[in-house]
Parts: C-alpha cells; sequence; structure tokens
RNA sequence: GCACGGAUGUCAGAGCGGCUAUGAGCGGGAUUGCAGAUCCUGAGACCUGAGUUCAAAUCUCAGUCCGUGCUCCA
C-alpha cells in the first residue's frame, strides 16, 4: 500500500514520491539556538523524528538534514543580556539541545549544518537574486522584491496578495527599513554597531532568517528536494519566503516536493508562551515524567493535530506505557530458547494460539496502514494497546513450548512497532534490569520489611484488621504494599 | 478583516460514504480476605440546518462556535 502524506502547498494528502528512487532527502527548519528547548520543540522533532523512523522502516534511505540557527537577533539580544559571548551561548544551547532530544529517544538527523557555516553560500544567492532581478540592495541591507514574483504569494498559507496589497497602504514606514514594499523581506542585514558581521558586496552584516534555510537545504540536497518540514508558524513568512528564493534562484518549481507541518502544543488548552507563565522547557518537565510518558503522550496526537498537555494526558500516557512495559517484560521473560516454529496465524481459527497469532499479524498491518496514512501515530498506538491486551490475556493461558515461542513473536512484535518506529520501548536489557535503588527506599528498608513481615503473620493467621492497620502504617511511612502470587512486594509512593 | 484548520460519548482522540476504533473515567463479572494489578463485560457520541445518495459522523452548501497565522515564535 502506498504512503500517502498531507501536503501543505497542494492542501491534500497525495501519493508519496520522491525524486530518487528509494532516497529520501528531508530538511527540517531546526532552533535558533538562543534558549533552552521547550514542549514545543519536542513535538516538533518528535513528529519528524517518527517520520524519520517510518520512511526508513519502509525501505527508504533517509537522508535527514536539520540546522541550527546560530546567528540571529535573539541570540545577540541574549548574549548582551548575560555578557556571555554569543559563540560560547550557541555551543551551551546546542549541547542542551542534543542532550534534550536523545533524552526523548528522538535518532540524530544525519547533518547538523549551522548557518554561520555558510554565510557565503548565502551571499551568492543574495547576489544572484539581484542580478535576476528579484532582489534589491538598500542603505540597511538587501531585500527581497515580493512583487517581483506575486505568483509566488501564499502559496502556502493562500493568502490573498491584492487583499495585502489593499490592506497594507503605508505600512511600511515605522519599521525605519529601506524595504521598497512592506511585503519585502531580508536577505541581508546591513551590520549594527556592536554586532557580529561577515563582509559582503553590500558592507558588513548579516543574513537575514530566510535565506539561510535556502542555502543549507541547497547544500545538501542541491536545486530541489523531497521533504520540506517544520512547525506550523513557520508557513509564514519564513517558508513561504524560502519558496521565493529558492524558486527565483533556481530556477524550479516546485524546489520543494512535499511540505509537510506539525501542529502546536496548548498548555492546559491555553496557547504556551513566556507571558501567560505556562512555558514548559523540556528539562523542567524531565524532572517529573519519564521520558518515555511523555513520547507516548506527544504521539498520542496526530502530528498535525494541535495537542493540548494536561494531567490527564500525561496519566493516560503513563498508563498506557506502564501496560507496554509490563506485557513487553513478561514476554521477555517467557520468551524461550530454541522453540519449535509457531503456526501461521489466521483468524478464522478456532485453537486460540493460531487465532492469537493470526490477531496480531492483523494488528500489525493495521499498524503499517495507520502509518502510511500521512503518519497517524495515534491508529498506531490504538493498535498496540490492542495488540497488548490479547498478549496479556494469551501468555496467561499458553504453556511450555507454545508459550516460549509465542513470548518471542510478541517481543519481536512489540520492538518492530513501539519499538522502532514509536521509539517507546527500551533496550531488552533496560527493561530487565532491576530498578536501581533509591536511597530513600534503603534508609527505611528494614522497617518496612519488619511491618510486612508482622503483617504477612497476621494475614495468614486470618486477623484482616491488625493486617490492614499495618497497611495503614506502611503508608504512613510513604509505601505501597501490593499482594502477588509470589508474596507481597513494596515500593515508594 | 483576510487566510488556514477544527467541531465525535464524561475526558483524550482516531475513523472521513454502508460495520465504527483505542485509552482514561464510570457500571457489572472473574481472581484476591480487602485494596491494587490483570482478564472478561456493559452503558454512552458524531455542532446546527438544508442538499446529494439505496446508504452520510464521513461528500456539497449555508450557519454557529473554537483555534492558529497575518514580518523572524517549532
Amino acid at each position: 500500500m502506498p504512503l500517502r502524506v498531507h501536503d501543505t502547498r497542494r492542501r491534500e494528502k497525495v501519493d508519496f514520491t520522491t525524486m530518487n528512487p528509494g532516497v529520501v532527502n528531508m530538511y527540517v527548519c531546526g532552533v535558533t539556538v538562543y534558549d533552552l528547548c521547550h514542549l514545543g520543540h519536542a513535538r516538533c522533532y518528535l513528529a519528524f523524528d517518527l517520520i524519520h523512523r517510518w520512511l526508513e522502516k519502509s525501505g527508504y534511505d533517509v537522508n535527514y538534514v536539520q540546522n541550527f540557527t546560530d546567528i540571529d537577533d535573539k541570540i545577540i539580544i541574549r548574549a548582551n543580556e548575560t555578557g556571555e559571548d554569543w559563540r560560547e551561548l550557541v555551543e551551551n544551547n546546542i549541547a542542551t539541545y542534543y542532550r534534550d532530544m536523545d533524552a526523548l529517544n528522538i535518532l540524530r538527523a544525519d547533518k547538523y549544518p549551522r548557518c554561520t557555516e555558510f554565510v557565503d553560500d548565502m551571499i551568492s544567492i543574495t547576489a544572484d537574486l539581484i542580478e535576476k532581478g528579484n532582489a534589491y540592495a538598500a542603505d540597511d541591507g538587501v531585500y527581497f522584491s515580493v512583487e517581483s514574483a506575486p505568483e509566488k504569494y501564499g502559496l502556502l498559507t493562500g493568502q490573498n496578495i491584492d487583499a495585502v496589497r489593499s490592506g497594507a497602504g503605508g505600512r511600511v514606514d515605522g519599521t525605519g527599513s529601506g524595504k521598497r514594499d512592506h511585503k519585502d523581506f531580508a536577505l541581508w542585514k546591513a551590520a549594527k554597531p556592536g554586532e557580529p558581521t561577515w563582509e559582503s558586496p553590500w558592507g558588513p552584516g548579516r543574513p537575514g532568517w530566510h535565506i539561510e534555510c535556502t542555502a543549507m537545504s541547497m547544500d545538501s540536497f542541491g536545486e530541489q528536494f523531497d521533504i520540506h518540514g517544520g512547525g506550523h508558524d513557520l508557513l509564514f513568512p519564513h517558508h513561504e519566503a524560502e519558496i521565493f528564493q529558492g524558486e527565483c534562484h533556481t530556477g524550479c518549481s516546485p524546489v520543494v516536493h512535499h511540505w509537510l507541518h506539525n501542529g502546536f502544543v496548548n498548555i492546559d488548552g491555553e496557547k504556551m508562551s513566556k507571558s501567560l507563565g505556562n512555558f514548559w522547557t523540556i528539562s523542567d518537565i524531565l524532572e517529573k515524567v519519564d521520558p518515555y510518558v511523555l513520547r507516548l503522550s506527544l504521539i498520542n496526537a496526530h502530528y498535525r493535530s494541535p495537542i493540548d498537555m494536561n494531567e490527564q494526558l500525561l496519566k493516560d500516557a503513563e498508563k498506557n506505557h506502564t501496560r507496554l512495559m509490563g506485557v513487553y517484560k513478561a514476554a521477555l521473560e517467557l520468551m524461550g530458547i530454541n522453540c519449535p516454529p509457531l503456526p501461521e496465524g489466521d483468524i478464522t481459527s478456532q485453537v486460540p494460539l493460531v487465532k492469537s497469532l493470526g490477531l496480531l499479524e492483523k494488528m500489525a498491518q493495521g499498524f503499517a496502514i495507520a502509518m502510511d496514512d500521512d503518519f497517524n501515530s495515534r491508529e498506531a498506538c490504538a493498535k498496540v494497546l490492542g495488540a497488548l491486551r490479547e498478549m496479556s490475556r494469551m501468555l496467561g493461558i499458553l504453556e511450555g513450548d507454545d508459550l516460549g515461542a509465542y513470548a518471542q513473536h510478541c517481543v519481536e512484535w512489540l520492538e518492530d512497532t513501539a519499538g522502532s518506529v514509536l521509539g517507546v520501548l527500551p533496550t531488552r536489557e533496560q527493561t530487565l534490569v532491576e530498578p536501581e535503588e533509591d536511597p530513600r527506599r534503603a534508609e527505611i528498608a528494614q522497617q518496612v520489611e519488619e511491618l510486612i513481615s508482622r503483617r504477612s503473620s497476621a494475614r495468614t493467621a486470618k486477623d484482616w484488621p491488625a493486617a490492614d492497620a499495618i497497611r495503614e502504617e506502611l503508608t504512613a511511612l510513604g509505601v505501597v504494599v501490593t499482594d502477588t502470587t509470589e508474596g507481597p512486594i513494596w515500593d515508594l509512593l
């Protein structure tokens, strides 16, 4: 079945095609490294991580390029505020970026170009655009003239240039810029005192924001490539500017074959913003929430839909992840070695094992169909959750070689879906390792063991009031005790 | 104002012409002294109005409400 993706420019789901068979060139706008990464960044790079993983799973060789914007007004402003050298600020934030994304199990891109390494390319593209009549130099920099290619206006957002023309009269001034038209955007910014600068034919200065991505994507892929991604907010003006620059410079239309945009994250129904005080950095969240749980909560919605982050969502994700881990761990422990091969699955069979294998096969197909349908991770998660129930049930019924082989099948099934595609499964080793001794746990262990032993005696004597009283004592200590067939186990609340 | 997207049970959130998912929550059952966990199971929804169709949550039109963007925020 073919992979279909929603293309922002064409405004519909289209069959996914690549320029070179079996190869996908994908560019995703990266972060401007002036601050820590927040939940919105996590959503974005997680969305494209899932896309990256699924394309590879589908057999494509993916060249994934994601840039760092390492020179920008915000970086200069922040460096001035803190008194830090801007290069140091950039290095620190890039290091943190990697740390956060690694924690979320986001696979690394193949390349992370930095703007400052491609200033020469940006200058030559800018010069070419001037030569072609698409750009002009002014006192304070070089601007792209939108009216030089009006047919390219609004290709992503659908905005009508005539409406903008008539509605904007005279709004140009006030910006204090040499723009001829308010729709124009900067390709090159003349240096202001104290700013980092590069030499150019238009005097010292630095590149505009939009030209960076054009230069870096072209450096990696040439004049045309398969996927360009980014946050929904970049649609305008950033990505429309890229269309102007790239298509006027190369003469190719389109430069980008598929535009993909992810939806935003809201917090408790409100837009996440610093002014509302509901701004969550990834580091903040990971202090409270397991990275796999956060990951699961963020793939709980389709990548294009907005997602509302709240307690309920995290609670659901935590519960689901616990279920996933429970079944995965049980299957790993029950997995047999050298078991005889399993029969073919068949959902119409009366034999429970055969029927169950058939059901799992059907759910794996459903998983693939969902992912092929514009990377529908929500639907894919539903298939995994459905499979968990089936696995959990069967693992409790089967015995002997059937059990060992079935458990192994479950392990592989989960690793193939929840593991390598959704990225919410730790390694086998991590799953089987006993939880580390918490120092707080060690501190009270003796006392707790003693209480539990007394409670066990009370339970043997069927003295329930006494047993429950001891359990309340344990609760007061912050300990929860759970009775299992192998005896009571306890954990910190 | 213009543009784009959305409105599905208590909540989250898929489905996008015939059957509806999934998870949480709630109800019943099995297991357990109880609780928890696990398994089985039940109830409960498609914004409004019109149209197309044998058939509409799904397509069309209109309306209402909501979100986002409209110069550097993923």
